[in-house]
DNA sequence: CTGAAAGCGCTTACAG
DNA sequence: CTGAAAGCGCTTACAG
């Protein structure tokens, strides 16, 4: 006749535990005397809870060595506490550019010291893509940063339409928020300081004509030269690595020997074109000065070392994280464009 | 006097539309006609499933655009999908090696085609190994994917106390499993071939000695040259970098001048390495042959191009996927090493 | 401040 | 082959 009976009140617990499976919430409230939803609280925030109930639970906690069931939040919360990192590029030399090794790296980390994970995705074929598009569909990441550097790339567009935050990595022309080096600010820079040296017949091995890291330093380096730019000392190669700017140092070097300077638009690439330079006999920085762009590792490895333009990219790093968590919370969060800088060294 | 009536039959749908949330399981077995376990069964696996309802159900998958909650059926099954990457390095030069960003991607994209998904972890402080076991204890991962190059690290110990699924990406004294390359014979392969070149005084820039790639590729320098090793032509670098190369090039350069042939225990250490020796005045192939080590990227562009060691990185990645698998499946799997290649170019 | 209860979306024995 | 039901572990109004 007592219809409020529940069925089995003890024995979940007990159950529980003849399956070694981690102490759960019930545990902890069982240990502290109080309730779930108690133990439920001070997991998130501790409002609203005495100052006895909440050590008695904090004490319950360490001894139980309580951690969360992240599915079991997440399945009530909706958040999955996991960011997406995308890198939407062809897969060959995802990582030979170790600006974007260095970006992941210091993503994680920030990620990591605020309590999400992040998941790397590739999405440089229409599968992955699909991938990345189902997995944001899905609510398995609260959130994607996306690193494009190709222009017109399509998951940019699609990402915009699930409506899911999304922040990119370098100058987005679309209605996405992003995060960039002010590229062409950091052309002009170093141009600036090319012309200084009193050098006269400035090339410049630009980036691919289809990122926009490519365009941006090459319109920096044309803002700068004005009505002095010569279209024979500009050649764009054909992919951020290093024999692709040996291929366009020694055609800029075919069609003009007399070249003096040369801003190559990434340190990647500077190396290559080093060596096209000493190869051709050409003395760095006597016959030819050159400045890079990134200050990526390699550039203090170089002999001589690179004169190069520095990415800012812990506040880049930054900035992506701060963008993107802003959106996640329903903040309003602008695109950012970060300052860069010269960093004199020696082959220039 | 009914008491088998449920509270509300149907409002559960309504209300979750309502919130706009994507299609559930029930929207499907509504729509097919069926009931829930059934549209579970067919998601899994679709045995004991009939054929009409097999249609039906995948009619109606399609028409909705279902795409299954990860949180929801993670609680229940424990699995969560995930595998942990996790990188157990000092921070700062993480990714500057190439090696490891191969090994990064080879494994995302493994995981990614076979349905997993990768989170990066980085494990360089106390704060982020704890961060790690708690992360695995929580059950947020099926298994770890260890990259650690220092012997004696003190996670694969603790991963291994968890008991959760964990392979180690190089040798690993201890009880967990791991895949490696063959570096000790790869580096018989080189100094037999630098013998074979006709040179008597061959030296070697030795891996640091607390790494096992270190330790072992010297170990086959050793067993190659036997009681013709001089010590004198030894020399341990710092670090996997560029300048730990061309610094430790430069103690053998001054201490046994007459070196004709030396073989650098990685490609980056053999780009500094290189670099010495030109700055010393010494042609490469002609005064001193170099072999490298990897065969990563920078290999074909240094110049001239280094003769080096191929790791089978992608038979690496996809050994340590396997593993992996095949633990967390429960199926026993041994560790493997991989055979190496000589990469004849023309430093040596 | 705090307990009881509903509900998140799924899987999996259990019967039939 | 297939439904009904229990249960995974958590959060969050809802009352008090």
């Amino acid at each position: 006749m007592s219809d409020e009976a529940p069925p089995h009140p003890k024995s979940r617990g007990a159950a529980r535990r003849a399956q070694r499976r981690g102490p759960t919430i019930e545990d902890v409230a069982d240990l502290a005397g109080v309730s779930r939803g108690t133990v439920s609280r001070v997991l998130n925030g501790a409002h609203h809870v005495s100052p006895a109930s909440l050590a008695a639970v904090h004490q319950a906690l360490t001894q139980t060595g309580y951690v969360v069931n992240q599915s079991a939040r997440s399945l009530v919360t909706r958040r999955s506490g996991t960011i997406a990192f995308v890198l939407s590029e062809p897969q060959d030399r995802l990582f030979e550019d170790p600006v974007l090794a260095t970006l992941l790296r210091s993503c994680t980390q920030l990620l990591g010291d605020q309590g999400s994970s992040l998941v790397l995705m590739l999405a440089g074929t229409p599968a992955e893509r699909a991938r990345v598009l189902t997995f944001a569909r899905a609510g398995h990441t609260d959130g994607v940063l996306l690193v494009s550097t190709h222009t017109g790339d399509p998951l940019a567009a699609q990402l915009a339409e699930t409506g899911i935050p999304t922040v990119v990595c370098g100058r987005e022309p679309r209605q996405l928020p992003f995060v960039a080096a002010d590229d062409r600010g950091g052309a002009r820079l170093m141009t600036r300081y090319l012309m200084d040296r009193d050098r006269h017949r400035i090339a410049t091995v630009a980036g691919p004509a289809d990122t926009p890291g490519g365009v941006e330093r090459l319109a920096g380096f044309r803002d700068e030269l004005g009505d002095r730019v010569d279209e024979r000392l500009i050649e764009n190669a054909s992919a951020y690595t290093i024999s692709a700017g040996r291929e366009a140092m020694d055609l800029l070097l075919n069609r003009s020997p007399d070249l003096d300077a040369v801003f190559v638009a990434s340190d990647l690439l500077a190396v290559g074109a080093l060596q096209a330079l000493q190869a051709a006999g050409r003395t760095v920085p006597g016959d030819v000065i050159i400045g890079g762009f990134d200050d990526s590792a390699i550039a203090s490895a170089t002999a001589p070392p690179l004169t190069t333009i520095r990415q800012p990219l812990p506040l880049i790093a930054a900035g992506l994280v701060e963008v993107l968590l802003d959106r996640i919370a329903g903040r309003s969060a602008d695109s950012r464009i970060l300052p860069t800088e010269l960093v004199i060294r020696e082959s220039a």
